[in-house]
DNA sequence: AGGATATGCGTACACCGTAAGTGTGTCAAC
DNA sequence: GTTGACACACTTACGGTGTACGCATATCCT
């Protein structure tokens, strides 16, 4: 063997930390992250637990790396259209990707997210940042703004999967509405339009509010003079 | 002993829903939400363990009260002002909430959330309706909004104690920096404001492009006849 | 050929949620 | 005062978890 890495064994397939995370990552997506225990992530690959930890530093670290996983299938959109579409574009994408397993959201909630400073995270950020940037705020807007577009992403994607779900199918819907009129009066003339709320069309309308608040911000910046982002 | 219900023992208090669940809540706020364990939970109140399935259906009803008694203790805000600085008022009431408990957002992604048909929950989400509603908002579009500053509110303080919180601190700020300007020049150029960025000023920054947001839908609405919320 | 090293395995321990059975203090009726 | 019913706390036990520790072996470098 002249390669310097390459050191096959005839009886089984080496194991390698991305062996590894996509078997806990195809654990997670088909039985949720319940699931994803050392022991059953082991027999996924073929091994006993223990010998997880030769690849990985514990579960904690397993499960960050998921996250990596996830972050480095981020999808880039096409950059076409004007502004505010090219930037509904990356929103979307951003939450295609939240959407595309199932426990994903569960799994930030319990790993604090991703390790930023990876490199499959940075891809992304820097794509969302130059794109942002690109509707004319300052530096310093354009951070806000990215934390501001992340946190709508996170935080609705997390109520699509939990209780925007079961509140659509009857939390208070047209049967179980056993809403006291008297006492929640708007929310029993507006209970209706819980029920019949479709998740794409209201994630859309968050996200036209959004730019538009952007839009309604640089048209007022622009007015002034220079200084660029004062408090208003 | 006449009154019909209590019964009360010389040797130590009498155990109640109410009890255990507030001792949850202390060992959560104390120690994380991870040594929130049935165990635990006895210990705290002097119990075994079992004792507390007399007043708990599992372990899944009991984070479930521990989410209805945090929604109970929503503050409503003043109602003063002109509407954006009501709306504001209500938007930091919620955070104030979410935030009031450390794990607070991993409790509400372990249980999707608190149940939203139980009267705690009922009030705020009638308090925050009919604050939007008051916007000049049709009553589909209320709900809409509704949705929107959920996610974001509530995926906003999920940022803020997960990533953010460490992003802050040393992800990418000025000595961390490690970032190669060649492959991620914005994320270079930026740098700097993501490890000098105050999370309160963040949150403002968000709510006022919402806030916006919603103010330019309205006037736009109003230009037209009166179809209502056509896609822009 | 002979270590050195990497890596997989087996065992063990403390802790978890909870099913099932046991004991005891408090009540209503006699 | 005695008795039976009942609510509720306790005990025990089971199968699961993450992982510390020690051992065996397969592969690489010299």
């Amino acid at each position: 063997m002249v390669t310097t890495k390459s050191r096959e064994r005839p009886g089984r397939e080496r194991l390698t930390r991305e062996r590894v995370i996509d078997a806990a990552l195809t654990v997670m997506d088909a039985e949720g992250l319940d699931a994803v225990t050392m022991r059953r992530v082991a027999r996924e690959v073929g091994v006993e637990a223990m010998s997880l930890y030769n690849h990985v530093e514990d579960k904690d670290d397993l499960l960050r790396g998921i996250c990596d996983r996830v972050m480095g299938g981020f999808e880039f959109p096409e950059r076409e259209g004007d502004w505010a579409e090219r930037a509904k574009a990356g929103a979307r994408a951003w939450r295609r990707l939240l959407q595309a397993h199932p426990d994903m959201m569960r799994l930030f909630a319990e790993t604090d997210g991703p390790d930023p400073a990876s490199p499959d995270s940075l891809r992304p950020t820097e794509f969302a940042l130059s794109l942002i940037h690109e509707g004319g705020l300052s530096d310093r807007d354009t951070v806000q703004a990215f934390h501001a577009f992340g946190g709508y992403i996170q935080g609705f994607v997390m109520m699509e999967g939990g209780s925007l779900a079961e509140r659509a199918k009857g939390g208070f819907g047209d049967e179980a509405a056993a809403i006291p009129a008297d006492a929640f009066p708007v929310l029993a003339a507006l209970g209706r339009y819980f029920a019949e709320c479709d998740p794409d069309e209201q994630f859309e309308f968050g996200l036209d509010l959004m730019i538009r608040g952007i839009e309604a911000k640089v048209a007022a910046d622009a007015v002034d003079g220079s200084a660029g982002s004062a408090a208003e």
